[in-house]
DNA sequence: TGTCATAATTATGGATAATTATTTGAAATT
DNA sequence: AATTTCAAATAATTATCCATAATTATGACA
C-alpha cells in the first residue's frame, strides 16, 4: 500500500504551517528560501508555492523583494477576531442544537464527562485537547461547509498568537463551566441558549487572553 | 521615481481573478498552464504560483497531476453563504451604526440618494454598483479587518456563482427598501436595529437568487 | 464486434541553472 | 555633509530538463 502523494507543495505547506504553530519558527521570523530548500530537501518551485499558500491564509506576509515572514499577531487583531469567533461559532451552536441526533448528544456527553475528569485533576494539556475536539464536533454538528471555513480561517490567526501566551490560572474551571452551559443548551434543543452560550464562552475567552497578556507586559516593564 | 511592481504571481492572480469573475473563464473550465503563459506572456513559475493563490482562495479547484479548474458553486454552498454573509454584515451595520460619524451618515446619505434616482431610473448596472459601493462603505465603518476579510472571502464565492444568475424581476425595488430600512436604523444609531435589517436584506437576497434558479431550471427541464 | 491490456503521447510536477531586476551599502564627488 | 553613483548581494523570473502520472490510441483476444 503506498500513500497518496497530495502535490509536494502541499506536503510543505503542511509541514511549514505545522512548524510555525510548534514556535519553531516564531512570529516575525524570516523564512529564508535557501536554508528551507536545504533542510527540507526539496527545490524552490514546491517551497515558494507553499509559501504563497500560507501568505493567502494570513500566516504568513510577503514582502516584495525581501522575503517571507511569519505574520505577528497583535492584540488588536484579536479584539478583532474573537468577536466574529463568538458569532460564527454562536451560530454553529445554534444550528448545532437544532440538527443534533440522540446519538450526536450521546457522543458529546461522553466529551464532556472527560472534560469534567480532566479538569478536576488539572491536567490541561489534555483539558485542551478534548475543548478542542468539542468545538471541532459543534461545528461538525452544524453542518455547513463555509461557515466552518470562516471559522478555520480565523482559528489559524489565533492559534498563531496564542504562541506566545500561556494559560490564565483559573481560566480552567470558568471554561468549563462555561462549556457546560452550551451543551446543557444543546441537550435541551435550545438553539438560542446555544448560540448565547457559547458567545459568552469565546468572549470570555478572549477576557482571559488580555488579562493574561496584560500581566505578561507589566511584568516586562517591570523587570 | 520608482515603480512599485507587485511581483509579477500577485498580478497574474488578479487578472486570472478578473477573468474569471468576467466569465471569461467559466466555472468548470479547464485552466491549460501552457495556453495561459502563452497567452499571458510569462513563464510557467509565476503562473503556477498564482494558481496556488487561488486555489487557497476557493475560486479554482486543484486537482493532482490533473490540472487547475475553475471552481463551481452549487446551490447549496449559496444556502451556506448567505446566512453566514448576514450573520458577519449583520455584524458590520451594527458596528457601523455605533461608530458612524455625522460626515460618515453624510456620505452614505449621498450613496443612498443615488441609490434612489438609479432605481427610479430602472439603471440596474448601475444601481449594484452603488449597491455593491454602500455594503463595502458599511463593512468600513465596522473597522474590523479580519471582519471585513472573513465577508470578502465568502463574497469572492458568491461572486463566481452569479455569473450565470441574471436578476430578479421586481428585485429591485425590494432591494432598496431593504437598503433605506438599514440605513434608517444606522442613521438614528440604532445598532440593533441596522443589524436585523442587514440580515433581512441578506436573507432575502438569497431567496431572490433561489427563486431565480429555480425558474431557469424548471424552463430548461420543460424544454 | 466489443472489451481489455499495453504502448505511445501528453501534461503536470519538481529540480536546477541562468538571467534580470531591485535593494542596500559603500565610495566618490560636489 | 549630503547626494549621487556604482557594485555587490539577493530576490524574482525565465528557461529547460527529467520523471511520473494520466489519457489516448492501438492491437490482441474472446
Amino acid at each position: 500500500m503506498r500513500l497518496v502523494h497530495n502535490s509536494l507543495h502541499h506536503e510543505v505547506a503542511a509541514t511549514l504551517r505545522d512548524r510555525i504553530f510548534a514556535g519553531e519558527l516564531a512570529p516575525g521570523a524570516f523564512l529564508d528560501e535557501l536554508a528551507l530548500v536545504e533542510d527540507l530537501k526539496i527545490s524552490r518551485t514546491p517551497l515558494r508555492e507553499a509559501l504563497k499558500v500560507l501568505t493567502a491564509e494570513g500566516i504568513v506576509r510577503h514582502e516584495p523583494r525581501r522575503g517571507c515572514f511569519v505574520n505577528q499577531v497583535t492584540e488588536q487583531d484579536l479584539d478583532d477576531i474573537f468577536p466574529v469567533l463568538a458569532l460564527l461559532e454562536g451560530r454553529c451552536a445554534y444550528e448545532a442544537a437544532h440538527r443534533a441526533s440522540d446519538v450526536d448528544v450521546q457522543a458529546l456527553q461522553t466529551l464532556h464527562d472527560r472534560l469534567n475528569t480532566l479538569a478536576a485533576a488539572g491536567r490541561i494539556p489534555e483539558y485542551y485537547e478534548v475543548n478542542f475536539a468539542i468545538h471541532e464536533a459543534i461545528i461538525l454538528l452544524a453542518n455547513n461547509r463555509w461557515l466552518a471555513q470562516s471559522i478555520a480561517d480565523l482559528r489559524k490567526i489565533v492559534k498563531l498568537a496564542r504562541l506566545q501566551q500561556l494559560h490564565a490560572p483559573g481560566r480552567l474551571a470558568q471554561s468549563l463551566s462555561e462549556h457546560m452551559a452550551v451543551f446543557a443548551a444543546l441537550k435541551a434543543r435550545d438553539g438560542d441558549g446555544a448560540e448565547a452560550a457559547m458567545r459568552t464562552h469565546l468572549t470570555r475567552q478572549r477576557v482571559a487572553l488580555r488579562e493574561l497578556a496584560r500581566n505578561l507586559t507589566s511584568r516586562l516593564v517591570s523587570l
